[in-house]
DNA sequence: CGCGTGATTGAGGGTCCTCAATGCCGGTGG
DNA sequence: CCACCGGCATTGAGGACCCTCAATCACGCG
């Protein structure tokens, strides 16, 4: 239970200020689409650069909203608890994804977000995101691009929790995150997670014991290849086949 | 079936120009927290105002997105179909809600959106919507607070998917009408339903006979009234307490 | 090295799904 | 006007899938 203790204080500001022109993640973070310029103009409303260590909360559902973070690296959880004292995980984020957009509808967090890992995020106080994006257009729409790519992903979800089996929804997971893995420079078809089982049964609407039963079931399946927190998809085209893709 | 088919050549434009200044959603829609002048700034671009009749689709999933539609009265749903067949309904959408949020990621409609009940449309064109908005800040800010409510909603169906059993689903959704519908002027706790159960069942992830099996439990218990489309809710504190709420 | 957390696996039970029959309501046509 | 029909809803019986409870195992950290 110790990595669940909050520890906002020890969330401390990083070293140096962080620039979005020399950033690795240009493209797949709030800068796509800009030019040299624009970027330059957005890194001047990027004021710090947040560690946040593995098992430390970022924010807290209920807390004032003032600012967006992007993931510099690392890796989050988002849950939401109701006061009954359920639990569901919303979603993971990695690098170059943007936290914290459910709060802008009533400045409050709507989550509690925590890292997984040692982490980096950079702070986008979102009054300014509002105010430059009126001079950059294209930051405005990327941004706008941003919370719409969140809408359909979670309508994916809905689709997931709503209609597949443990197995359908274990396997799409894992070829969800190896798209968005990919698509950072890292391998689509080993890599470790970030979660436990119980984290990944609360975000897939299933318990723990299914998650470990399913993983196992897709090995003996050939499909994949699992132990502990190290996955290999061997066999992707399959995967897609048995979600129906 | 007649109502699956498409007719978007019968979604036709109506007579008269539409206006938000004498709308009466001013203060659920996109005009929300705007002065005077800025809504009548705001009124300028929306071109349209569109009929659907009940059964005929808005849009469909695929198709080119330029424009946003707030309900101007009238019922929707939204779904997603996947390439295997199997469908979710993603929302159900009344009164100065906001349609196609999803498309502008891709720019192209993520959803199948659907008329469930003879309604009309304002036509908000997205470049214009975020050109008019850079000339009055606060109209930005609340079309961002109306996305990131979608996207809080959404996180609150994946808690309904995630956790709950089919009476506690059943009570949230019908809940959650009874809130919308209040804030429209209607009555809390009496209202006709405008989807089927099979409607009903994908949108909670349960199957038609699971629902009305758990309207009939609900009526047992003494929580609601149901009888075909007509619902009352009779105990609506207890409602919320078996939600845990 | 031992402890605690996390993961795996099994047995049994509950919830929801599947399949099927019946009922209800509104619309259509004889 | 009534009979019929199709779509929608209700209800029941049986089975599948996942959950619950529990024991054991593996791993990492102090």
């Amino acid at each position: 239970m110790l990595n669940k203790l909050v520890a906002e204080h020890s969330v401390v500001a990083a070293q140096q200020k962080p620039s979005c022109t020399t950033c690795s993640l240009r493209d797949v973070c709030l800068p796509v689409g800009l030019d040299d310029a624009e970027v330059q103009h957005l890194s001047t409303l990027i004021k710090h650069k947040f560690r946040v260590r593995r098992g430390e909360y970022l924010f807290h559902a209920g807390a004032d909203f003032k600012s967006l973070y992007a993931v510099k690296n690392g890796f989050f959880k988002a849950s939401i608890l109701k006061t009954d004292g359920r639990t569901q995980v919303t979603g993971f984020y990695m690098t170059g994804e943007l936290l914290g957009l459910g709060a802008i509808s009533l400045e409050k967090y709507s989550c509690d977000t925590m890292a997984l890992e040692d982490s980096e995020v950079c702070e986008v106080p979102f009054a300014k995101l509002e105010e430059i994006g009126r001079a950059i257009p294209p930051l405005m729409n990327q941004f706008h691009k941003i919370m719409s790519r969140e809408i359909v992903h979670d309508h994916d979800v809905m689709m997931l929790l709503g209609s597949m089996k443990a197995e359908e929804r274990l396997a799409t997971f894992l070829l969800n995150l190896s798209t968005r893995l990919s698509r950072r420079g890292y391998s689509s078809t080993e890599f470790n997670l970030k979660m436990t089982r119980h984290e990944i049964g609360s975000y897939l609407g299933l318990k723990l014991e299914t998650v470990s039963r399913s993983f196992s079931k897709l090995q003996e399946e050939g499909l994949i290849s699992i132990s502990n927190k190290r996955v290999k998809l061997e066999k992707i085209a399959e995967l897609y086949r048995k979600i129906g893709d």
